[in-house]
DNA sequence: AATTGTGCCAACCGCTCAAGC
DNA sequence: AGCTTGAGCGGTTGGCACAAT
């Protein structure tokens, strides 16, 4: 922290690039790739700062770089993964092959924001405006569980990209970034994070994640507070034993039912719960630390930190403990009022054919309950299609 | 034709993270 | 364990191009 900006040292230039830097740059990497960025300028003699020419070539001069107006479907997945993963730009960068996230960035501050905006739909929660404003109470907190479980699952995608990071550097050599024989990977410095990537992995996280939390909101109860999600087609699992993968730790041909239990002072786990009845009782699971329980039985953790609050997840042999800074953060169906969010702004049929006014989607949320359902499902259909069709080293899936 | 306003995008800045020592 | 360094990320800004007045 604090360090001194590299671009401080006098006589290097800034600015706007030169055709002829341009030359230089490319030149030198695509003789030499680019090794240390730092000494990158000097060598190739360059007036700029290594950062400088690293952003020059990430973001311009890389060969793989697609240039020129968004598709629609660019459009709607830059929405959709917004939506899923916040101003993670990189990360949805990678679902964008040839996309860089400064352009992608840029393309939503002057775009796509304004275009949910016009249709009454709040580019940062992905929620009709007007209906945010209705409850103020409630919706904020929407939008605060919205945030955090875009972020927890962030956080948690994260901690797997470096896991696999991990293990390929573990069993593998070290691989060259670029000007490498690697030809088909794109967006090379950009991927950081990339591993091998097990797509499957982070996929069935994600069916999982939707199959457990859409049937629980439709479900509701009979059983109290456990839920049980059928999870099909669960791969193998990570090697790594520390992991947050471990949410559904069954693996093909052992049981497919995760078994995930709350533990809190939940007063409202009793049996024979309507949907609403179910939903209220997530609620009040709030105001504790909660346990979930995996049976996994590896030692797993992860913690992020938000502005707003601190939320720690570990476990130990099995056994999950959630803890947040704020009672409320993880409080009750967060996951059923996430998708709810997505889906009252998931309408991209609406913005797409320009087709409802602002109030659109607000009845799909809160519907009846099958057709809740469905809705979800089809919400998360759509992003597993997403998922589906990126890159297989996408860090995020 | 000159001035002002707006949109857009490349580039910069500051922060964080991770690796190496 | 603590510090330094390199690299990446996300927010912000500068300046160009074009439209409106």
């Amino acid at each position: 922290m604090g360090r001194t900006p590299c671009c401080d040292k006098v006589g290097l230039k800034k600015g706007p690039w030169t055709p002829e830097e341009d030359h230089k740059l490319l030149a030198y990497i695509e003789e030499h790739s680019h090794g240390s960025w730092r000494a990158l300028p000097s060598k190739a003699g360059l007036q700029r700062c290594g950062k400088s020419c690293r952003l020059r070539w990430t973001n311009y001069l890389r060969p793989d770089i697609k240039r020129g107006k968004f598709s629609l479907q660019e459009e709607q997945t830059i929405i959709q993964l917004h939506a899923l993963l916040g101003n993670r730009w990189s990360a949805i960068a990678n679902h964008l092959p040839k996309r860089t996230d400064n352009e992608i960035k840029n393309y939503w501050n002057t775009h796509l924001k304004k275009k949910l905006t016009k249709l009454g739909i709040d580019p940062v929660t992905h929620k009709p405006k007007n209906k945010a404003l209705l409850s103020i109470d409630g919706q904020s907190k929407d939008a605060a569980n919205l945030s955090h479980m875009a972020q927890w699952e962030s956080a948690r995608l994260e901690a797997e990209a470096r896991l696999v990071r991990q293990s390929k550097l573990r069993s593998s050599s070290f691989h060259p970034q670029l000007g490498s024989p690697a030809p088909e990977f794109p967006a090379t410095p950009l991927n950081k994070s990339v591993g091998p990537t097990t797509p499957s992995q982070c996929l069935d996280k994600l069916k999982a994640w939707s199959g457990v939390w859409t049937k629980n909101s439709d479900v509701g109860g009979g059983g109290g507070c456990s839920i049980t999600g059928s999870v099909a087609g669960l791969g193998e699992d990570l090697e790594s034993p520390t992991s947050t993968l471990h949410f559904s730790a069954t693996g093909i041909g052992e049981s497919s039912t995760t078994f995930i239990e709350f533990v809190g002072n939940s007063s409202g786990c009793e049996g024979g719960n309507t949907k609403e009845d179910g939903e209220e009782n997530w609620k009040s699971l709030g105001n504790s630390s909660h346990l979930v329980e995996f049976n996994d039985g590896v030692e797993n953790s992860v913690s992020m930190n938000s502005g707003l609050h601190d939320v720690a997840m570990s476990s130990v042999a099995g056994t999950w403990n959630l803890e947040t800074g704020n009672e409320n953060v993880y409080g009750g169906n967060f996951m059923k009022r996430f998708t709810d969010l997505l889906l009252n702004s998931s309408g991209d049929k609406s913005f797409s054919d320009g087709g409802g006014e602002s109030d659109g989607g607000g009845g799909s949320g809160s519907g009846s309950g099958s057709d809740y359902y469905e809705d979800n499902k089809n919400y998360w259909n759509n992003i597993l299609d997403l998922v589906n069709s990126s890159p297989s080293h996408s860090p995020m899936f």
